[in-house]
DNA sequence: TTTGAATTGTTATAATATAACACTATGTAA
DNA sequence: TTACATAGTGTTATATTATAACAATTCAAA
């Protein structure tokens, strides 16, 4: 399906962190996080971002930046994604509709123009807020 | 239809620059062309911009941490935005469609929750630049 | 006319992110 | 194996984006 990329050993900390967090990391959160690891500079933890965006492991949020790892094994590469936020509690959640992402690859701009690749994020309140 | 808000001054000279911008403009860029006009610090500039987009005059593309004018007539105190951005030359478009709007508003998630704030960003490339 | 909410001006600082450079590991092709 | 390219690392410094705190001012509504 999608070439399996093998996690450098700063990318491997970086990613099981965010990955076992129940919520977005930012990325100086991480850093404080990772220093015992020997992690010491934002540069290192902003490369291994960098790259598990890249190859889709993780997600940002671009209007919290902060990052999330992706659990939706449909978008491992991709770089279409979907996030509701809850504005009380900061709740994140991804979205993997099949239905929204369809929509979405197949829309059409004013200049009949298509996008493979978007960023989504809803606002409202959880379930719990409501 | 919506109250017509009266802009202040900082709010005015900051909302000209940008309606006037052929392309988003950055808070710090914002800044310095301000400064003439007696606009000095930061905080002066991110106040205005948060009342602005608070009121629907100008919308912050999260990705790029920028700003621009509203220039669709509905969306003036919505939160439910769109935009188009070439990832080569950095053209950014607000997208005003009715069916993405309709079809994002009514879109409900896994637990049947409805969203009437969101932001979509779509990247591709531009007529020019393809 | 006073009073309360919003805005302003100012200094300082926090939070987010990248530049530049030397060095190291790793895969791969001759 | 050697050597070459590519990607990753470690480090210091710095750039960019954004907010805290507090005093003063404006201005419209009661």
């Amino acid at each position: 399906m999608h070439k399996e990329h093998t996690l450098t050993k700063n990318q491997q900390i970086i990613f099981d962190l965010i990955d076992k967090s129940p919520e977005p990391m930012k990325a100086y959160s991480i850093l404080f996080n990772v220093q015992k690891k020997g992690i010491k500079a934002p540069l290192q933890v902003y490369r291994a971002l960098d790259k598990l965006v890249e190859i889709g492991k993780i997600h940002k949020i671009e209007s919290r930046n902060a990052f999330i790892a992706c659990h939706n094994s449909s978008c491992q590469v991709s770089k279409a994604t979907a996030f509701s936020i809850c504005e009380i509690c900061e709740k994140i959640t991804e979205i993997s509709s099949a239905s929204l992402s369809k929509y979405l690859a197949n829309f059409k701009d004013k200049d009949g123009m298509k996008y493979s690749k978007y960023n989504l994020e809803f606002f409202g309140l959880c379930k719990k807020c409501r």
